[in-house]
DNA sequence: ATTGCAACTGAATGGCGATTCAGTTTAGAG
DNA sequence: CTCTAAACTGAATCGCCATTCAGTTGCAAT
């Protein structure tokens, strides 16, 4: 019989999902379920999604889906978790490479909008149902967030230190207007349901932020 | 037996509440219900409010929310409906009596930040469940931020021809960069669970913001 | 006191859909 | 080819809850 791949313990899934379950195998329907997953719950909300849309999506059976996930919740948490951490890695080497921290948000502001922008349904699914998810995810998304805010006050911080930012300014409320400008485009960008490149209002809105901040 | 207030056609309900149904009367019933459901929705989300909790919390009979209300759907609907409309009639008085944009947009925030930061349940509605329900509300939900935007857009836009508001920027923009930054300073005061008090924050939203616009 | 009707009640209904599991298929090993 | 276990299937189960409605209550008119 196939065995698990040989590599890192726990990078590629595919095979015992959710912790205790049976354990499938190697075929690409952990990444199909995932991903029909995403597709039906921007389409009708996560509540109103059923479990046997997704797995025809995914085209497998209703119960192959409870081979890979635990639970419906379980598939959207795995589905955000996935999605996020890849764009925090990313997000986080290419900052590296960038010493102004004006030049940081820039480049920041780039990335959230290009990752939201190249791909609707995920947008869908982060602008509308992580907000109400975090109710019953609770701590789960909203470490994430944590994670992203940090990213930001810290350049923002560092800007007020090598007076290029208003030092008199909270890095908190600083990191909330960047935060929530691009936010705000990216729900008008999805409410708007045409298909403009986003991320070309990552220029335009740190015009406005980033002379908010300037000294 | 009592009979319908003497008041304008549409104005306060209580009676026949949804269209066609049966039409109740004088008693605060319909508003217990509908703070009862405002809460109950805060606390567990949209979907998983239940009516028995609803009522019971209103001190009513399962069924006496029914004479009240078509369906859980529209409960939301009134709630938001009614929530809405008096904040934007007040917010146009309000805006009425400036002449200066930037003044107006400075007053536009706080009372942005007053009315949800005097109802943590709405504000949690408001946050959490109508972008939600942007899906399955549709047009309703939507049309109000229109609304909402329209009148950002039209102070920015009377800023730029008065020449305060760098004229380059898109009205667009700069409303989402507003409208965005405020949001988030809510989001994050209702996730942080704590009670400080939040329309203090407008002013140094504005501070930011503003002089992102200026000239 | 009697009547009639609006308002209200809450147990029963009905439908939906997540989850389960007995049975089938697939494919590697012998 | 045969055997076996993993992977998969999808019909049946089961709990949940919005909504309904037969019956009760309150009250005002007579």
């Amino acid at each position: 019989m196939p065995k698990r791949e040989s590599q890192e313990p726990t990078r590629n899934f595919g095979p015992q999902a959710a912790g205790s379950n049976a354990p499938p195998r190697t075929s690409d329907k952990y990444e199909r379920i995932l991903d029909a997953a995403i597709a039906v719950i921007a389409e009708k909300g996560f509540f109103t999604a059923r479990i046997c849309d997704i797995a025809q999506r995914a085209d497998v059976a209703d119960g192959t889906v409870y081979l890979y996930f635990k639970s419906k919740e379980e598939i959207l948490m795995k589905a955000i978790h996935a999605a996020f951490d890849s764009f925090m890695q990313h997000a986080r080497v290419e900052l590296g490479k960038i010493a102004s921290p004006e030049q940081q948000l820039r480049r920041l502001a780039y990335l959230h909008l290009e990752a939201m922008g190249s791909n609707r349904n995920a947008a869908i699914v982060f602008q509308m149902e992580l907000r109400q998810s975090t109710r019953f995810l609770e701590e789960f998304s909203h470490d994430h967030m944590v994670e992203y805010f940090a990213l930001v006050r810290e350049a923002i911080r560092r800007g007020q230190q090598d007076g290029s930012f208003r030092a008199e300014l909270s890095d908190k409320v600083a990191a909330n207007c960047f935060f929530g400008s691009l936010d705000e485009m990216v729900t008008s960008w999805v409410l708007s349901g045409e298909d403009y490149p986003l991320a070309h209002a990552a220029d335009h809105v740190c015009d406005v932020i980033l002379k908010g901040l300037e000294k």
